[in-house]
Order: C-alpha cells, then structure tokens, then sequence
DNA sequence: TCTTTAGCGGACGATTTCGTCCGTTTAACC
DNA sequence: GGTTAAACGGACGAAATCGTCCGCTAAAGA
C-alpha cells in the first residue's frame, strides 16, 4: 500500500539477543506481514470471509505457520485489516484537507476517495465488531473529527445544512462501502448516491432531519455501523 | 410474517398415492418449513451467516435430516429466505399504493417499512448472488415498477426531481437494509439517513446527479447491489 | 379405529478446517 | 566465511461441519 505515513505499524519492533542487544528484524518478515494482509484481501474478496486461512497463505505463498504465528486466528487477521483501512482513512483525510477545498466539496472528495479505495475497505470494516483497541479508538476520533472540521467549514461558507454531522457522514460512509463493487453498474451508482447525498448535505432542503442534534458522544455509535453485517457477531 | 399475500409459496404442492389420487400435504411439513426459515433469520443474526446449519434445526426445533430434506443445502435456504423478502417487499409496495400518498411521500413511507421490517430483509438480500429463478426476476421487476409508478407521481406533482430514478431508490434501500439494527442508536441514525435522501429527491438540489439515465435496464444491477456482502461469491 | 405413507429425527462416516509442533532455512551480525 | 537465532513451512492430530441413511412417528384418509 503505497504511502501509508500514520505510526500505527505492526508490532515487529525489534527482538534482542542472548546478550541484550538488540537485533534488527529480519527484512522477509514484515515484507510477509504485508503480503499476507494483501492476500487476505484478494482472497476474502473472491472468496467470502470465510476461506480456510491456508487458501489466504497460499495465495501469499507462505506456508500456514507463518500466517498463525503473525495473525493467531482469524480475528487477530480481520483486526490487521481493520486498522489498515483506518490508517488508510485518516491518510485520505489529511491529503484532503491540504486540498483546502470549500466545506461541501471537501466531504464529496472524501467521499469519492472511499469509494475508489472499495476493496481495501469494504472487507475490514464491515462483518465483525469494531477494533477496540487504543490505536483503532483514536484513529476514529481523528477521522470524526476531520470530518466534522470540514462541515463546520461548509456551514460557515453556506454550502452544508446546519443539521447534518460528521455522524451522519460516517455512517454513510458506512452504507456506501459496504457493497463491493459487484455489478458492473455500480461504480456508476454509487456515483449518483454520492451526488444524492450531497444534494441532501446542501443547505437548503425541504425535508427536516429529525432526532436530536448528533453529538461527540455517537461517534464509536456511528462507527459501530460499520461492523454490522450478520457475521461473526459476539 | 403476517399478511404475505403473495402467491409465490413453497413447493409443497401436493403428493400422490399409490392410487394415483392425490394427498393434502400433512399440516406440521409446511409448519416446519416456515419455523425453519424464522429460525434461520433468529440464528444467521444471531451467530453469523456461517452457522452450522444443526444449529438452525435445532432453534426450530426439527431435526437436521427435517433441515435437509427441506433445504438440499445453504445456498437452498439462503435462496428461500431471499424469496421470501421480495414476496415482503411487494406486499410492502401493495399496502402502500393504496395509501393513495402524493408521490415522495410514497417513497418515504416505503424506505420507513423497509428498515422497520430490517432483520427480515438483512440477511436474506445480502451475501450471496441474487436469485435467478422465474419468481425472483418477476418480483425485482414488480417492485421496481412499483417504485418507478411512485416516482412519476412525485414528478409530476413536484416534489421529485427529474433525474432521479427507481434504481436509485431500490440502491438505496440495498445500502440502508444492510447493516442491521446493531449499535443502540442504529434506528435514529437509519431515519436521518432517509430524510436526507428524501431531501435529495426533492426536485431542487445544487448537486446534479452524474451519468446517463437509469433505464429499465439496469434494473436487475441494482438489485445485484442488494448481494453484494463479501460472502458466498461465486 | 385401522392402514398407509409422508414426514421426522438424529447417529454416523466422510470431509473440511483448525492450529500446533518441530526440523529446516536464511537474514543479521561478527 | 561462520555463528546465532528469528523466521519459515508444511505434516499432522484434533475438532467442527457436512449431508446421508434408515428405523420410527404420526397425520391423512377410509
């Protein structure tokens, strides 16, 4: 994956040797950590989520001890990916925001993005609880919070609604990911549902949105949307 | 499931007897059968699409030889639940064109029902290829033409925009169907998803909507949408 | 009530998937 | 080159799941 720059890396820190000093990791390894999340990918996408682990070592081309000694089960692999994907998003927000694009914009260019990276998202985020860990829970609140930033822009420029959040951005987000790219039509629809959704962000509409005012607090709520998808539930 | 009055049942047709006469079917076969079905949705939500099909009979309360006979495999009772949601679907449909509502608000009401009836559409439309079989194309097509009649209501009475079609609304009920009630505040955030959409549909909006005109065409891609989950390619 | 047979249920052998264990390989360091 | 140990790979026993088979149950019809 080129040009990932977060910090959230793989634990493949260092390792030390009988007498304390410490060694560099071997280059193969964290080359194979890669390759085996590069492949879960293609073969989860052909495959289902399901497939053996050894068809995902395989198609890495490591044999299974390699993939259960860096990824001790199914989880743990699914878990990887996810963290990926963030690290993936929080990177798109921040190129984004270079852009310095009007409020409105901003999100529809976000918007696209997601739907162009599909793959790298659609499995990770969809089908298991969200990650909980510290790095996955602060990677949310960053992505939550750009968002919301290119909102209170958009609302300052009057080309948002003042009653849309970075909730209800999020979760969309969430909808739209979801279906992978199947139909031969659908990355033209999902362009149009894009273009739907920005109509609706605009300022004006005749519709109200109802329920209170999202607030900081729904964040892991929204995010939680994600991770339905009628699998691996608990 | 109250009230399904379509006539695409099981096959539980009828038997014959050594006579050649024919045989009502006994009544706890097709009791079964539906308990099946109920518990299949209780389950596959429950623990995942993956469930070990014992798991199933056992939740309604039959053997696994009942299971099997009735369904020769997953992939039957996976097709039967998703017959099962169309047959729902169009009785949705139905129920609401006698409501006799102004065009949008048609529209509205039927996305409402769609993610009040959720787990019952959930499972069955999403993770495996659509149904092909004579009943499955005769619904999708039912259903778009219903929406599609909504539609051209609302155009010409102004409350949706031209360039809107019914496979955007049948897309965008695959994506809203899709994950289901799972973090606590999922039905606010379900209901703001669809009044936002609905604002879109209005017939003004800044945005416009990309690509060429949805025709009757593509109708059955947009309902491929509606398989597309990462499960069971293939 | 009796007969007939569709339908039921669950034990069981086959198959698939899991995850570990350990001999071998190879990168890092000297 | 030589040494060391991290990392590799895949065979293997354990466990889960599949789907069939067949004796039994009970509903339909007389």
């Amino acid at each position: 994956m080129a040009g990932v720059r977060n910090s959230t890396r793989g634990p493949a820190a260092a390792g030390t040797s009988q007498h304390g000093r410490t060694r560099r990791p071997r280059r193969d390894a964290e080359a194979n950590r890669e390759r085996l999340l590069a492949a879960a990918v293609t073969v989860m996408l052909r495959e289902g989520r399901n497939v053996p682990l050894a068809a995902i070592a395989a198609e890495a081309g490591v044999g299974v001890g390699t993939l259960y000694r860096k990824y001790p089960d199914r989880q743990a692999l699914l878990h990887a990916l996810e963290q990926r994907a963030y690290d993936l998003l929080v990177d798109l927000l921040a190129e984004i925001e270079e852009l310095r694009r009007p409020g409105r914009e901003a999100v529809a260019e976000y918007l696209r993005r997601c739907v162009a990276v599909g793959d790298q998202l659609v499995l990770p985020l969809h089908g298991a609880p969200p990650l909980m860990s510290e790095d996955a829970v602060r990677s949310r609140r960053t992505i939550s919070r750009r968002l919301e930033s290119f909102l209170e822009r958009g609302r300052a420029d009057g080309s948002v609604r003042a009653d849309a959040g970075a909730t209800d951005v999020i979760v969309f987000t969430a909808l739209i990911t979801q279906p992978l790219s199947y139909g031969p039509d659908w990355p033209r629809m999902a362009e149009r549902q894009i273009a739907l959704f920005l109509n609706a962000l605009a300022a004006d509409g005749p519709v109200g949105i109802p329920g209170p005012g999202i607030t900081g607090a729904d964040i892991e709520d929204a995010f939680a949307v994600h991770a339905a998808g009628g699998d691996e539930r608990g």
